[in-house]
DNA sequence: CCTTCACCTGTGATTAGTCACATGTGATAT
DNA sequence: ATATCACATGTGACTAATCACAGGTGAAGG
């Protein structure tokens, strides 16, 4: 349902084919919701048939492209405008739950791999940050963006208390 | 697989029944793993099938406590050593990424929305924090606490900044 | 020409997760 | 006594998500 949403969003910023949309999450977000790329198709389907997309075009190698329709722009605002579902799916976190049960070791290590993670991730991010504002286009992902960053310093922050035993 | 794990180190901390564990889930691990009631008694027959736990009592109106067995907790830090994956779930973020795509006004509504869902969560976060560090006992969940706080801080100011549209 | 590779969509089987409901029991209060 | 409620586990039908593989097509280079 919320994947739905989230291919709903990507064709409204641009018209795309199934397989941009699989490089689309590919490249950056599947970090906040994953879809594998069978699903992918199997939802362009639903929302054709629903009337929220429409064939806006054809290509070589049977590429289809899809644009959103009127009807599926009010969907996804409805869907925004609706109250968020605040339950998150993040394995490191279950992992903190219980990484005093492991010994010290394993707990250091752990914070360590999510203290390189958060590192990573930051550094991919604040580079594609400064490219884009370079550009000085109007970047409609900017809050994502800012939101993820500072949820990853937060976490390179945590990985760091733990590492030093604070 | 990760819900499985989740009950594992639920039970590793302290024997318990399915019914136990569904409250363990709504006080607060939902937020970070939620798990419907009947997963979690299909979990715990999957579980017992294995060999990570065991049957340690019976009680009244049909009730099983589980207990975890040496092997289970050979399988828990197994689990924790391995690699996280890092992909996370959560509606917020991806409404973050298209909240430029709709009005201003529903833009600040989001933002408004979950400032108030992480204050309200650090509010309860911060007073079991209290609560827990006055009673001087080891806290096994610290570590997690200390991260959900930080992450919850992170939303808190990342509303502010798109409510006073910096 | 023809090989190779990236492009592009798809199927089928399986597992994990969700929704809604069913069923029984012991404790407590009136 | 008996009504009520919290305790406690479970079933069945369904949907979403995952895994692994299938298969065709155009572009580009040697």
């Amino acid at each position: 349902m919320t994947l739905k949403f989230a291919i709903l969003g990507l064709l409204a910023e641009n018209p795309m084919s199934g397989f941009d949309l699989v490089g689309q999450f590919d490249v950056g977000l599947s970090v906040i919701w994953p879809a594998p790329q069978n699903e992918i198709y199997k939802i362009l389907r639903a929302l054709e048939s629903e009337g929220a997309i429409r064939v806006a075009d054809t290509g070589p190698r049977g590429r289809i492209v899809y644009a959103i329709t009127p009807e599926g722009r009010t969907a996804l605002t409805a869907w925004l405008r609706e109250p968020a579902d605040y339950t998150m799916r993040y394995e490191p976190m279950l992992k903190a739950v219980f990484m005093r049960q492991a010994t010290p070791a394993t707990r250091r290590a752990i914070a360590k791999a999510d203290g390189a993670f958060a590192a990573e991730q930051l550094a991919k991010l604040r580079q594609a940050d400064a490219k884009r504002r370079a550009e000085r286009k109007p970047d409609p992902r900017a809050d994502a963006r800012r939101l993820i960053i500072l949820f990853y310093e937060a976490m390179e922050k945590w990985a760091k208390e733990v590492a030093d035993d604070k």
